[in-house]
DNA sequence: CATTGCCGTGTTGTGAACAATACTGTTAAC
DNA sequence: GTTAACAGTATTGTTCACAACACGGCAATG
């Protein structure tokens, strides 16, 4: 399985990038001959990522990539915040002094991006540090399903990025966990994450009321 | 997939029930057989519980029944506790009167087990409280996530039944979980399933020390 | 005109055969 | 006695072909 892992992660950044949107018919030749492998191996990785949440598989039917509701995307960013709540504290607790360093960097090109209005910039730097703090924590378990859940609902999570003036409200939240974590407060780290996310999570209700698609 | 969904439901049962103990290998021609299904399903299948984590496969050396070690199990418990945090407060905002019933009935059982002695039986009870919890909930990402993570640590959970002692302290926690979640308490609630499988992790711990094995 | 039955096409599900790889025990050499 | 090379076996990885099923259009019927 060393090639079709490989195959796995090539139609999984497929999906993430869009190449495939939400609701498009996976059909098993067609990515066979995409990618250069056998019927077998795209099988797999549609197994896979079905367990992953990001294809959604019906018998004698095929594979669809999967179409994920705001309802959902709330269900998904609730689970992250109770799992990267659990980060976050661990992080300020075993956080080296470079890591501390590399926190305050992230944070640092954050304002940047915020203050040339880098939309685009500003979302990559957000998963990054997020991702940053999933390392710190040396917590392989919460880490993994933190990563998966982010990858299901990227999607929304992009169009946040585009809301006027969330990047700012944004900013000051991030900042408020990091500064938790280079002060080694736990449970401080953990609320700012929570506060962090509960805010994510009330953008994307507001549009729940009125969005049904996507 | 209608059979070859069965027959991962069948491999996994079968592994959580003992019948492939931690670290057995899973040859692809024997489960082919026992199943009475072709090689193509058993892949499938054993793709899948990979991804779930019960199974580990290596490229062109086979499947074994994953080995959790004491040190993963705190992990996962650790997962768990922010999980079902969330799904306790939850569980306490939206139980109807009937949900709040069968749980006060389920912890009735629970301590009729208790003064009898019955571990198996409150061990049972045990995860039917803790499945309860998670339907009254109505939170989808948070209960399949939590459903897994029961299973992966569920060899441990197992002995941690047979500690003497333990069903007793086990017992009161619970108590405090369903006394929050019928009070309509949701921080609560949220705290006491905290608590509960804290001291879960601090059993774990004690063994982590002096046990490298299963 | 609506509805039902039927057939053709496209796609998935499954089984069998073959190739490639890793493990085991044996023999030979140093 | 230890190590290295080697063959034999067991198991996985891959490909192919075919069967099973679902969807679409078309025609026949009421």
């Amino acid at each position: 399985m060393a090639i079709a892992a490989s195959v796995t992660d090539q139609l999984r950044d497929d999906i993430l990038e869009g190449a495939f949107p939400p609701g498009e018919r996976l059909i098993e030749l067609q990515l066979a001959e995409r990618y250069g492998v056998g019927r077998a191996a795209i099988r797999a990785a549609l197994v896979e990522l079905d367990a992953e949440g990001l294809v959604r598989r019906e018998a004698n039917r095929g594979a669809t990539v999967r179409r994920i509701s705001v309802t959902e995307a709330v269900e998904i960013t609730q689970a992250r915040a109770a799992l990267e709540g659990l980060i976050a504290g661990l992080a300020a607790e075993r956080a080296t002094d470079g890591e501390r360093d590399e926190l305050c960097a992230l944070l640092a090109e954050m304002t940047d991006a915020v203050e040339h209005e880098d939309k685009l910039a500003y979302s990559k730097l957000n998963r990054a540090l997020h991702g940053t703090l999933c390392r710190i924590a040396r917590h392989r378990v919460a880490d993994d399903l933190v990563a998966n859940l982010r990858n299901r609902a990227a999607h929304h999570q992009f169009r946040l990025a585009l809301v006027p003036g969330r990047a700012a409200e944004s900013l000051a939240q991030h900042r408020a966990i990091v500064e938790a974590v280079t002060a080694g407060d736990g449970p401080a780290a953990e609320a700012a994450m929570r506060d962090h996310l509960a805010s994510v999570i009330d953008v994307l209700r507001h549009w729940e009321a009125f969005d049904t698609r996507a």
